[in-house]
DNA sequence: CTTGGTTAAATGGCATACCAATTTGACGCA
DNA sequence: TGCGTCAAATTGGTATGCCATTTAACCAAG
């Protein structure tokens, strides 16, 4: 596995602190449970508590345990009505696409580079991944790491947390059980591609062809899990089709 | 000190990256280093890094050693830094006017009427204002309903949140406090103007029309918050200029 | 039955030791 | 002289063990 693996677990962690129904202030597990669970040492489980303390998800009592604080994440279970796949890709399209415009004209050269060495990543793990050896969650966080890079390009703390928001929202269950297959179904050269035209604008510093690029790039994904709705997984578009947007 | 000891070295690593001269991509001392300097163990420093790592500072490379990255313009996790009205200015005019733009093809017959209708309510505000009746609250609450308004006509529950999200931000002090200057110096008249510009493009369902309606009068109002911060108050230029973004 | 203190168990904090990946440079061969 | 190879040193990664704090269970005194 290619990533930190106190980063592996942390998701792990959120995840289930999410999905599951944790009443906030309620005392989780211990490190040691945890270890034992995921098959890990306590010290990476430790750093994950770490990772969690540091975004604010849980406190950490000495002697006494961990505590899950009230959610920075939005979670589907508040009252707020979970919002759909078709109808996050919309908002995403909208809201990123802005993003990318803006950071065309604000981007540093250091922050080109990072994007750049993202976009490596993104192509040693689709090599690897051709290997035989697949590494979803490396892939997602790259994923992640990209579209994020922009927002914060865009040298504005709110849109950084804005695009944050809009990522966190993969968490709900319905949307994490498309992810995977955006992710999967060898789609993923393609995402390249797109990642690569929208570094090109980026460096052009073409702000339309930046907002443009982006806007496909999501187009796109839209189109694939549209696709990907007519296959023959049993209940896949029950609940794809109830949200307001996806009437396409 | 802090409570966990991770939390005080991370601090002093901060300070260190801050005022010392490390260029950008330079590998820092390792953990053994600073576990030696600091009196810890290695443990404690290698937790430091995490929060660093997390945080966007450095990039933790296996059997190769921590490597400074850019520094993060702002840092995430220093508590929640208050947003600064231009930024704030700044994100909205990227975020309402894509919104504003989304809205165009989408917008309904009923939520013109009530568009509609809020503008009305606003000259009938603005009347009594030249009559000597000021109600600031009311301007400020139907000014929000407007723009919240278009968010709603996106017909996206994300997209709406993210404008409420924006709205919010004005509840700052330090924001407050430049809010009323800019609703009371008489330009209400121009800002009514550019609203019935916004809502005629809407009509219309022009896309870019919308688009660029919007991004116009967000942006006299970085004019107009710009202008004001000349004036003789003092102290005032004083927190304005110290945003990225400020320096138009 | 209540109350107070004592104690033992549980839990996170920290340090140490060993593992694995990477880097470096010395050595040998062309 | 230059370059490829390989081994040792370096460095972060992980596991384990012990320490300090907190919690709660228990018992004795009132």
């Amino acid at each position: 596995m290619a990533q930190r693996q106190y980063q592996h677990i942390a998701a792990r962690l959120k995840q289930e602190l999410t999905d599951q129904t944790f009443v906030v202030g309620t005392r989780l597990p211990t490190e040691r449970d945890y270890a034992q669970r995921f098959e890990v040492s306590r010290t990476v489980v430790r750093e994950a508590f770490i990772m969690l303390e540091i975004e604010g998800w849980v406190e950490v009592r000495k002697g006494s345990g961990t505590y899950l604080l009230e959610r920075p994440a939005r979670s589907p279970a508040d009252g707020d009505e979970e919002i759909g796949p078709f109808e996050l890709l919309d908002a995403r399209q909208v809201v990123e696409s802005a993003i990318a415009a803006h950071a065309a004209q604000r981007i540093s050269k250091a922050e080109l580079l990072a994007l750049s060495s993202l976009l490596e990543r993104e192509r040693e793990l689709l090599a690897r991944e051709e290997a035989g050896q697949r590494d979803f969650e490396a892939a997602d966080s790259t994923d992640q790491a990209f579209h994020l890079g922009i927002a914060r390009a865009s040298q504005n703390a709110m849109l950084v947390e804005i695009a944050q928001r809009l990522w966190e929202q993969r968490r709900s269950t319905m949307w994490r059980r498309l992810h995977g297959r955006i992710l999967d179904f060898s789609y993923r050269g393609e995402w390249l591609e797109h990642h690569q035209r929208i570094l090109a604008m980026l460096r052009k510093r073409d702000e339309e062809g930046a907002r443009d690029a982006m806007w496909n790039h999501i187009e796109r994904v839209k189109e694939v899990l549209f696709a990907l709705s007519d296959t023959d997984d049993p209940g896949f578009d029950g609940f794809l089709f109830d949200t307001p947007t996806a009437a396409h």
